[in-house]
DNA sequence: CTGCTGTAGTAAACCGGGTTAGTAAGCCGG
DNA sequence: CCGGCTTACTAACCCGGTTTACTACAGCAG
């Protein structure tokens, strides 16, 4: 039973009321001042009611050159199952988009981009979509290919960028920092396998103030994995507290070390970024990556790129500490009573 | 400086190689024995590649009557901040459907349903989208009036359906509750507020698992505040296990009761249901529902449907018990040594 | 009666591909 | 030299709205 009974168009509803297609489409769509009177107005809406006519948005877009929609390309690694934890941050982003979209008027169109297989730009920029927002892909080739054709563009958080929304990742870095040092802690370690641009600015932060503090932080820069021996050694060097690159790292981190037999915070403090749904249930203290508001800005750039105005290249937004129970002072140094 | 210099067309292309539109369209679009010669072809292909011509999927969809896109209404109630925890589900319905979309080469236009503002069916509708995958929406008026126009459409999880991709709620839930009988637990609370079909069956599955292993279930359904006040009473009919209806849950209850002293598992385990990044990042026990195999399977739906073949009405997919370390046998009976 | 303004509409082109029905030329067999 | 077949190609219309330019008529002032 194909219920594929072509829908009622335009010349089906003009005709019906007795007008001309334009006509029917000055009433259905409302235009102002354009001299119809009321009889024929409601002839016409009375006909499209009848007949179920709904608009065709597709020949409208067509029309009139815009579509109403805008892509987001999202780095979701395709078919790789427990992928999940690490693209946790796409929750923030997506709600934050369907906002923005939504508040717009816009459409949204989701492209997951799988650097395995990467979509093209033509497939991207095929007249579907008005314009783009690019985030957490890291491969410069396409996201370069497609800012270099001019289509409107804009990238959320890492990656190649002309015109780039970003949280302030040194300034967060310096509130993880900060926080931990007025805790006590003096050996902070930054985990991070140190890859995009938002791993070394969160570095460059935290290194930063550990330096403005009269703290070394050479040698406490580590992937989670290393880092992790090094704290079961227990040695006088041992970090006390560990700041970690995303929210998703930490995620990896606390359930290994308390495997392992060390607790958190007691033994050893942990802060992350992001400070999004992973945050909340494991109660991790994290630096809040305001995703949904940064989505929302790239939105708002986006439609005035297409809109024809030129925008900011660079928007930072500011980072704030969530504490949570995941930190906490440093013990006293357990066995090693070396120091004063 | 306003880049609208308007892309080259088919008929720009065709001009350039001398030939008509139609030779063009055959040739760019490789309609396979045609009887073009090679030497054409690649005058046609020459002028293409010279202009930079792209194809404008919007007309290209407009003539041939379908979008090849898929809308996927997901329930994000807009601006109110602090929901992400509740909406943590969707993060695997979108790597599903992304993925799914992806290979079925389709595009996905996501559509966020908030409750207070819905869309109507004719946004949706509209001729932009080939079919609708509808998840998460409660609200009946919406999904029936979608159903009702006949539109393809597959809900998955809960809400109005005339077709349902559901993970197997009951089957879900009698292996928590006999994960938990195994460990020795007798009085194990479901907590719900009991509002969708999900929670209606994941109850069902509880109590029916109860009943069988001759255990009461009357009066241990509660939603998850007044269940911590009863935890913390600790009287003799105080649950020792908590089987929550989704890990968020879960993810409200456990903080709260590790706050007001109640350790998890030693003095009361809890089960998840989702086993999503909540769970994962809680490293709480959960029930697993395939929310990307979920999703897979309605894009598999979709398709059909929209191909004209008329489908399965309810699929359910097993789910599976994720154990991780919010469950352990119940502590020994505290102070009260009434019983034997 | 002329010219002007305003109302109420419409025809036809347009957006950019896709498709149907056909033509024109060349070749072959009979 | 006629009919039939293949090859190579095209004119013209389609999809369903949107827009521009124009007509037809009435009313009114001068």
């Amino acid at each position: 039973m194909a219920v594929r009974q072509t829908r009622p168009t335009l010349r089906d509803v003009a005709e019906a009321a007795g007008v001309s297609k334009t006509t029917a489409v000055f009433v259905l769509n409302e235009r102002p001042n354009f001299s119809i009177p009321q009889e024929t107005r409601t002839r016409v809406q009375n006909a499209a009611k009848r007949l179920g006519y709904r608009r065709n948005g597709l020949a409208a877009a067509l029309s009139h050159g815009r579509t109403g929609s805008i892509g987001l390309v999202v780095n979701a690694p395709l078919g790789h199952g427990e992928t999940e934890l690490g693209a946790s941050y796409l929750l923030g982003v997506i709600l934050g988009a369907t906002q923005a979209a939504s508040a717009a008027r816009l459409r949204l169109t989701t492209i997951g981009y799988d650097g395995d297989n990467p979509p093209t730009p033509d497939e991207v920029t095929d007249n579907r979509v008005d314009g783009l927002i690019v985030v957490g892909v890291m491969e410069e080739s396409f996201t370069r290919a497609v800012y270099d054709t001019g289509f409107p563009c804009v990238t959320v958080g890492s990656g190649y960028a002309l015109r780039r929304v970003t949280a302030d990742n040194v300034g967060g870095a310096t509130q993880a920092v900060e926080h931990l040092i007025a805790l006590g802690h003096r050996r902070i370690a930054y985990a991070s396998p140190g890859l995009t641009e938002a791993d070394i600015e969160r570095r460059q932060g935290w290194q930063e103030a550990m330096r403005r503090h009269g703290l070394p932080s050479d040698g406490l820069e580590q992937d989670w994995e290393p880092l992790l021996e090094r704290l079961l050694a227990r040695g006088p060097d041992a970090p006390t507290a560990v700041f970690c690159r995303n929210d998703s790292y930490a995620a990896l981190l606390i359930p290994a070390a308390r495997k392992a037999g060390l607790r958190v915070p007691e033994d050893v403090s942990v802060v992350g970024f992001d400070s999004g749904i992973i945050a909340q249930a494991m109660e991790l203290t994290s630096v809040r990556n305001p995703l949904p508001e940064l989505t929302v800005r790239a939105v708002e750039m986006l439609t005035g790129l297409i809109a024809g105005k030129e925008t900011e290249t660079l928007v930072t937004l500011p980072t704030e500490l969530n504490v949570r129970r995941s930190t906490a002072p440093p013990a006293a140094p357990a066995l090693g009573p070396k120091e004063s």
